[in-house]
DNA sequence: GAATGAATTGGAACCAGTTCCAATGGGCAA
DNA sequence: TTGCCCATTGGAACTGGTTCCAATTCATTC
């Protein structure tokens, strides 16, 4: 068995202040007697025990990640950064994955009632009210990433810049008529990203004085094949349209397979860009809007992490750039 | 705050004792006691404490995962397995990535000595003598994933096997020639599954009377730009192979472009097959072989959890098999 | 009606820490 | 020499649970 205050306290000689003194660097000890604590503890291997130590301290030095944790890459790339700020901190990393509507309730409740974490980070998920009030009442700090919300501090992308940049770089190759492949735009899982990608490409084509047409606007399940029959409409349409922007990488590439189908050259006869930058899109050579995923993990927890350690702290709210990745995809329409 | 169990006997009017046995199910509550403490919970929105519950079980109730966790798609598909069976257990998960040596160190130091877990998953690393002694002194039951050993419990692949059906595959195609583009078998971070491959690979030639040639077997770090260049020389060998067997999937996508580059077509002038069928090889519709990744941290898991409730239990190793997914980059040899 | 025993219950002791309070002892000033 | 103050220290009380032990109640048996 693991040794314990007490062992190290007898065999240093000493009180359990004392060592508990020594082991939590309290000024309140003359060097001799640390000398012989720091000693005992070598001898006997000593480390505390985390669950003694949480309960008496009233902190649980946990941070709870909630996200659908396995669903997209995106998660995963975000998990990372958080991660990477969590080890260089006295915290453990306690992940509760939600891939289905019915495991979030429970997850949240039982959080909350029995005081599992200090802190809690959402990703890509958006809070109920209800959520939002029981974590209020339970006064664990929380921090949304790639979401947006009233109630918590949170790390965003800008979105809607986002669906501007992709809809303006197909603009100035001297493309007018763009189509919009979209996701729905239904949040119940709780994200509005999709609704944001579409507002910038309705910006983008303002601006440049090209009207929006809800022949070129097809909205489906998120998915490759559904993209791949949505290109399929626009593509025979009597104006087909000569760039589609997708909302996403996945949609870009069943847009692309459409165009090969119909024996379109893909940028020669259509411009197609996505959204993500996933893995598959470097292989793919495809052109799309990247997102700081890393960073936008490192800069919620870190966001988090401060507000834990400043007792009184107000929202923040951090809106992190996107960035168009020129790559094989897209060219100027031909004639 | 949260209410504790104090203000729930207080409520209920009954002592701490026999809310402590409602809660956790003892038959010696009689039913009138048992529904006027239920109600008092209800009532109070009471769970009990975490931290303490733990403390005073002498069990942490923690399950912690130590993985090589963002590196490779396959850690994190094995992770989706083991979430899976944890979620519906009484368990927390906490993960402990190492993408570095050095925390390495640290982290198993770290879990031993604090009492932080009551078992441990350890995906694609496998550990030191030196890590061994120190788990067992310690208790901590632990279950090696995709890893063997012998002092504990695993789940492994069999890749000999793999290997195996990978190039009897090509074999039975018509295959000759049969090239075998490798990682290092640097075990260093701790996993011999490319070993493993390649006597997979030997076996199926030995059966099928062709003579290994060490023409044909290249080794390189495993990256795709590596694979590349590996893939050239052996494409440029005065008798190039007709096939060439690849220890990853990455390893694979750079031998076809490699192909590609020297106009050869794949199938029609060199088969390929890759090893993990990661997501991308779908699109790039790579004949490969399949892991039963997901599967492999359910049983994990399972076994973990099962030497957790039963005391004594020996050593088990379960071994999974692979499968040959048959895709378009394989085909019979010309002439 | 007393003794036996089972069912139920309250509460002290315990888990392994932290922190507060009171006590000790030494040094220095009056 | 006495008194005071400060640095240091030991240990009790506390965190919020579980569990064991002893006590109470009540029905059953002789």
């Amino acid at each position: 068995m693991a040794s314990t205050i007490k062992d190290v306290a007898r065999h240093a000689g000493v009180g359990v202040g004392t060592v508990s003194r020594v082991i939590n660097g309290s000024p309140l000890v003359s060097d001799e007697t640390r000398e012989k604590v720091l000693g005992a503890i070598e001898e006997l291997d000593y480390a505390p025990n985390t669950f003694a130590r949480r309960l008496s301290l009233g902190k649980t030095l946990t941070i709870g990640v909630i996200a659908p944790f396995f669903t997209r890459p995106s998660v995963v790339e975000r998990l990372r950064g958080i991660d990477e700020v969590i080890s260089e901190s006295p915290y453990d990393l306690n992940i509760f994955n939600l891939e289905t509507l019915d495991r979030r309730k429970r997850c949240i409740d039982d959080i909350v009632r029995t005081s599992k974490v200090d802190g809690l980070l959402i990703v890509s998920l958006i809070l109920t009210a209800d959520e939002v009030r029981r974590l209020e009442e339970s006064r664990i700090k929380t921090v949304q990433i790639d979401a947006t919300s009233d109630y918590c501090s949170q790390v965003a992308i800008d979105d809607i810049a986002g669906g501007r940049q992709a809809t303006e770089h197909l603009i100035e190759l001297g493309h007018r008529k763009i189509a919009f492949v979209s996701d729905f735009f239904d949040a119940s899982l709780g994200n509005n990203s999709m609704e944001h990608r579409f507002l910038g490409y309705q910006q983008a084509l303002k601006s440049a004085g090209i009207p929006f047409s809800t022949d070129y606007f097809s909205q489906g399940k998120h998915s490759r094949t559904v993209a791949y029959q949505q290109a399929q409409s626009l593509l025979r349409l009597v104006k087909p349209p000569t760039a589609i922007f997708a909302s996403s990488d996945t949609q870009a590439i069943g847009i692309i397979e459409a165009a090969q189908d119909l024996d379109l050259d893909v940028p020669g006869d259509l411009s197609v860009i996505g959204y993500d930058d996933i893995e598959l899109a470097e292989y793919l050579n495809l052109t799309t809007i990247r997102q700081p995923l890393h960073e936008s993990g490192v800069r919620g927890c870190e966001l988090l992490l401060d507000s834990l350690a400043n007792e009184r702290g107000a929202i923040r709210k951090i809106i992190l750039p996107t960035e168009v990745i020129v790559r094989g995809t897209t060219r100027a329409p031909k004639g």
